[in-house]
DNA sequence: TGTACATCAGTGAACGCGCGTTCACTGATGTAC
DNA sequence: TGTACATCAGTGAACGCGCGTTCACTGATGTAC
């Protein structure tokens, strides 16, 4: 009985506090709103939240691994989005949605796209931090996948890594181009996007294998 | 008399105070070849250029005049090795050499790259330093344009910033791709570069019109 | 039911650090007469 | 040629700031008897 009492008591505790993680990381989304996230400090997540700073590290051992938690939570989203767009389109206009859909999501939650292309390149990850953004990344490639199937499953995880880093580049690229407003930008993106959609479709593409 | 001294001493004043800036610069290379150029301090910067940080206030207005500064100076041999490339080679294999010596001389210049998409993604650049920046990727997309025609001025210079944005994304998403060596990520930056190119190849280049 | 004790989330203040930049000053060099 | 003065690159120390993180402590809650 005892036991048993002890371990409702645990549970309702671990479920408290996996509810204050997500008060805190959706403070921070909320801040990363507001600002790029390398100018979030912890003070400013902890008055978002309405607690102290230091409680934050009662349930995050650093910033890294708070920040790798929201990114992580932020590209849900995205995802689900890539698998509704491939779960019923294939062949060219699959590859053009969701290349607009990256766009646009990107543009949307630009400190997501900052944090992902941060870790990205900082290359000085812990294990887990490592591990996650692997599988965001991988969760993006296994959509591709679908979409450009080569003549091999090696063909065509290569074609999904080239896929990506193109969509990276047009975001990298064009996001802030000097001297033009935010509309004119997006419209632009999508203007490359497009192009990069169509050429890959040509070239990329197997004939007869796209499903559709 | 008197006016001719003086000019000529002033000429000679203004070589120097050039030959001072080109040290300041040339050390801030050395030590963006150490570490990212984000952790380079201007006390750095002073001790390896030996003299007072507070001497290179005399040369440059602040921090970003300096990365700036250095950044344009180490575009230059990119930009003309592209030139060269374009100079005497054309159509898919120009395009495939364009793309390899892209993903080489950024592995190379690793603080030139971040300090490229630092600057492009921040956005908050001051007016001459967006100028710049600008101005640099003007050039690659002029050499692209030559690759890369279109059927008219616009949809080539669409075709350049897709294939440049292409190119940027292939060194964000896999220069420090977890859990490989360098090595093996070079090797599949080259594929994944060989695999845009020929697709840029056989979506983008209009028949007839690629100058072979 | 009441009391002494244990646990632990949460706190504010402080630590230690590093940074970009400013500023009063120096000393060497050039200028005027 | 010699002397008083002006200029200005260069300096070290200090300013002011903001940050991530630690830590001794508190007070509310749960536990044992």
């Amino acid at each position: 009985m005892i036991m048993a009492k002890q371990r409702t008591f645990g549970k309702l505790r671990d479920r408290e506090r996996e509810a204050r993680r997500r008060l805190i990381v959706d403070a921070a989304l909320r801040v990363f709103a507001t600002r790029p996230f390398d100018r979030a400090s912890m003070r400013e997540i902890a008055a978002e939240a309405g607690i102290a700073a230091s409680s934050i590290y009662t349930y995050f051992p650093d910033q890294q691994a708070l920040f790798i938690e929201a990114m992580t939570r932020e590209s849900a989203p995205l995802i689900e989005k890539l698998e509704r767009i491939v779960g019923r389109s294939r062949g060219a206009a699959a590859l053009e949605r969701v290349t607009i859909a990256f766009v646009e999501f990107f543009m949307e939650h630009d400190s997501y796209f900052r944090m992902m292309t941060h870790f990205m390149m900082q290359g000085e990850l812990g294990e887990e931090s490592a591990r996650r953004v692997g599988e965001i990344m991988r969760s993006v490639f296994d959509n591709l996948d679908r979409l450009l199937p080569g003549k091999d499953a090696r063909s065509t995880r290569l074609n999904s890594h080239s896929y990506f880093a193109a969509l990276n580049g047009i975001l990298i690229t064009f996001r802030r181009y000097p001297g033009r407003g935010r509309d004119e930008l997006v419209r632009h993106m999508r203007q490359v996007g497009r192009k990069l959609a169509a050429m890959a479709a040509s070239g990329m593409i197997e004939p007869g294998k796209d499903g559709v």
